[in-house]
DNA sequence: TCTGGGGTCCTAGGACCC
DNA sequence: TCTGGGGTCCTAGGACCC
């Protein structure tokens, strides 16, 4: 027996890898002609032409100032001559699946973070970042033999280095980065490359004169749980030092399903609404019994014209996995959320959470 | 310039129980 | 007559991510 049988090694290695502009990247691999163009994928609502936003271009389009979440009709104006396509979800995580499968090869836990994303506990499988550097590149290597596809890998430390590195080059980069380096790697990046600093602490940061993770190293633990409260605060300081703790862990099914959509005109009328959650009802239920869930609670969601978004939901005693209870539940949710709200809705949405795998499984025709 | 759709995690107040 | 504290769950909303 060692003496200290308890002393955890806490150095660990971590990998991050990211498929580049993943969907159009997809439909590059599946129409090789529209390589080389302009590619924008695209969310359609429907509601005329080309209505709806941009979900993700390649390299190409963005050179032209095209970017996620733009709308399509800006798009066509940045560059007519650009491929445009509707998104294909169904491709996508077919594609997925097959590099997920690559990379479970590698990993002793793999973490998948999105459809493109994952993270990969290299500990005990490498022995040092070196050794990390060049399995990594296998993986580019094998991703990219066997799936056509390139990607970005970040190896560090911790989930945050990782992440925060496999974004440093891009596309088909490799940035590796040792815990000695962690401190100068990070103080010259913008505080908003960090994934948990959006658009609002961004702005409450540069208040306070902060734009860099460095600068935001030198803040003292007070002024940020001043600013940001006791938890985001803490979180920020560790952050900023290139410390996380967070395991990668194997999720076992997801906490949330839900559907959205357009409605073709904004609208209060019930009718119309109901046919929109009912439809949406379908297509929730569907997802949970391929996926073998059950659910607690149903939400109704509203997007009114203001652009808002507003929720309603309903929790039961026990899981179900049941069509008719969400209908139900939904439908009544709409129409006490058109009691409570005004604006006329441009937007619903039907989503199922407190989800549970098959024990406590039934059926309403059992209670 | 006109605005998609799928998620995760956190917070805060209130209900309820011990 | 005066009277605690802790834990958990539900609901609603917000920030954030891809």
């Amino acid at each position: 027996m060692p003496l200290i049988a308890n002393k955890k090694d806490l150095s660990r290695i971590i990998l991050h890898a990211d498929m580049d502009y993943f969907f159009a990247q997809c439909e590059e691999r599946e129409q090789p002609e529209i390589k080389g163009k302009p590619v924008v994928i695209c969310v359609y609502s429907g509601r005329s032409k080309d209505s709806g936003a941009v979900s993700t271009s390649n390299y190409e389009a963005r050179k032209f100032g095209i970017k996620a979440g733009m709308p399509i009709v800006r798009a066509k104006k940045l560059a007519p001559e650009a491929v445009f396509l509707p998104v294909n979800m169904e491709l996508y995580h077919g594609i997925s699946d097959e590099v997920m499968e690559i990379l479970r090869e590698y990993s002793g836990t793999l973490e998948q973070e999105s459809v493109d994303e994952a993270f990969c506990d290299l500990t005990g499988k490498v022995t040092d970042f070196e050794e990390a550097k060049m399995l990594a590149a296998s993986i580019k290597e094998e991703i990219k033999q066997k799936v056509g596809l390139t990607c970005s890998i970040g190896v560090g430390p911790n989930k945050l280095v990782a992440k925060i590195a496999s974004d440093y080059r891009k596309p088909d980069g490799l940035t590796v980065v040792k815990p000695d380096e962690v401190k100068q790697f990070l103080a010259p990046l913008k505080i908003t490359d960090l994934a948990g600093v959006g658009k609002k602490t961004g702005e409450r940061l540069n208040e306070l004169g902060v734009k860099t993770i460095g600068e935001m190293a030198k803040l003292s633990t007070d002024d940020l749980i001043r600013e940001f409260g006791k938890a985001k605060g803490l979180w920020l300081e560790q952050a900023s030092q290139g410390i996380d703790d967070s395991p990668v862990i194997e999720r076992e099914g997801t906490g949330q399903i839900g559907r959205i959509s357009t409605l073709r005109e904004d609208t209060r009328d019930l009718t119309v609404i109901l046919d929109a959650v009912y439809s949406l009802s379908e297509d929730v239920y569907k997802k949970l019994e391929a996926r073998n869930l059950s659910f607690k609670s149903v939400s109704f969601v509203g997007i009114s014209t203001d652009f808002k978004t507003r929720t309603k939901s309903h929790t039961l005693d026990a899981p179900v996995r049941d069509l008719d209870t969400i209908r139900t539940i939904a439908g009544n949710l709409a129409k006490a959320f058109l009691d409570e709200n005004h604006l006329p809705l441009r937007r619903v949405g039907v989503r199922v959470s407190n989800l549970a795998g098959r024990k406590g499984q039934r059926t309403l025709g059992e209670f």
